[in-house]
DNA sequence: TGTACATCAGTGAACGCGCGTTCACTGATGTAC
DNA sequence: TGTACATCAGTGAACGCGCGTTCACTGATGTAC
């Protein structure tokens, strides 16, 4: 009866929420037009509302995918601060920031969801939610209502400090902040639990 | 000779400037049409090309501008860690995080940024390594590696925080966020000086 | 003082373009007989 | 095994619309005489 094994019509639409990822976190929610998103799927205009209601139903999905994964990154890790301090590493290393595409969802697209539809802030709200869960996990430190202040403060300077990097035009000062960023990150995630060296 | 004294039209651009910041911070670049902002200016579509080259070149003029103006709050503060405590609680508070038009330029748009042109990121790097040296000035502990450190984690923490509550859609979690900013951002600002309290 | 003129800030219609979205269609495939 | 058919993922042209930008113009004003 069906053309297509089930599988095909869902491996082209992950196909879409991924690429749609890399493309937002690059240019923007504004700055992709459905032509672009669609073809960097391999597909062509029309195809897309056979997959997606509209463009907001796409941003809202790939917002809970994105914010989903990074969350999952996290959990992910092992418990302690050798493990946060690795974390942070990777996190600010110049790579990251040379990269959006490939990176943190927040880092790229924070100051636009405010702006998105309901939808979209209740899926990211959500992920944020998650984020924090996983943060307080990892800095071990029980679930005191410190443990949950130090987590929003990881989560908060992280995104900004690469944001931060990612807008200035000078290389030393991108650099620096990265730096900076580690060094007042381990003060935060050892304001209470002192740090392991 | 002239028909309107010369600060005729000069008052006029800088309404433009003025309105199109407000406009800015609420929209973003990309959400903020030609039509809107002259009309923001109680000007129509065809004054704007006497005022300003093109829309890149209004964005780079308001980037410059806005983030002169908050450097320029930061450095009228008195010195030391009570001005601190008050410009926390001003900065994060619900107010600040629900009149995005009214407020920090780097909390409104700091992803977009990094989407700018050169000019714009020079005119925002300029005023990054102001608003830096500001705060450095502010802590009141010497022109060290480790000021400049702490003033950027102020930055950044203080950004990302005003960001991410206006991205969420849980009012609870919003405060929350506020709230646990303000004690990480005294955490930060007090790492090597004490706090007064 | 009164009139003709030059200036130029601002008007508003129009431009081509790319946006999000719609829709009649195509054609590769699995099924039925 | 071979042919006719139904399905439906994907095509691609077209839609109205608002974008950034251009330009011929208007009309309030200060100056010249």
């Amino acid at each position: 009866m069906a053309r297509y094994a089930p599988e095909h019509k869902d491996a082209t639409r992950r196909r879409m929420i991924e690429t749609a990822g890399r493309r937002f976190k690059s240019d923007g929610f504004a700055g992709s037009g459905i032509a672009t998103l669609v073809g960097d799927a391999g597909l062509t205009n029309g195809a897309f509302y056979s997959h997606f209601e509209s463009k907001d139903d796409l941003i809202t999905t790939v917002v809970a995918e994105q914010i989903a994964a990074q969350a999952a990154r996290i959990e992910a890790l092992p418990v302690g601060i050798a493990s946060v301090e690795a974390f942070l590493r990777d996190y600010l290393s110049a790579e990251h920031r040379d990269n959006p595409a490939d990176g943190c969802p927040s880092a790229a697209l924070l100051d636009e969801i405010s702006r998105c539809s309901e939808a979209t802030r209740s899926a990211y709200t959500d992920g944020a939610h998650r984020m924090i869960q996983a943060i307080v996990h990892l800095l071990d430190a029980g679930d005191t209502p410190d443990a949950y202040d130090r987590a929003i403060g990881l989560y908060t300077l992280l995104v900004s400090s690469l944001q931060l990097a990612r807008a200035v035009n000078d290389p030393a000062l991108s650099d620096q902040i990265l730096s900076a960023a580690y060094r007042n990150a381990m003060t935060i995630a050892a304001s209470t639990t002192p740090p392991s060296r």
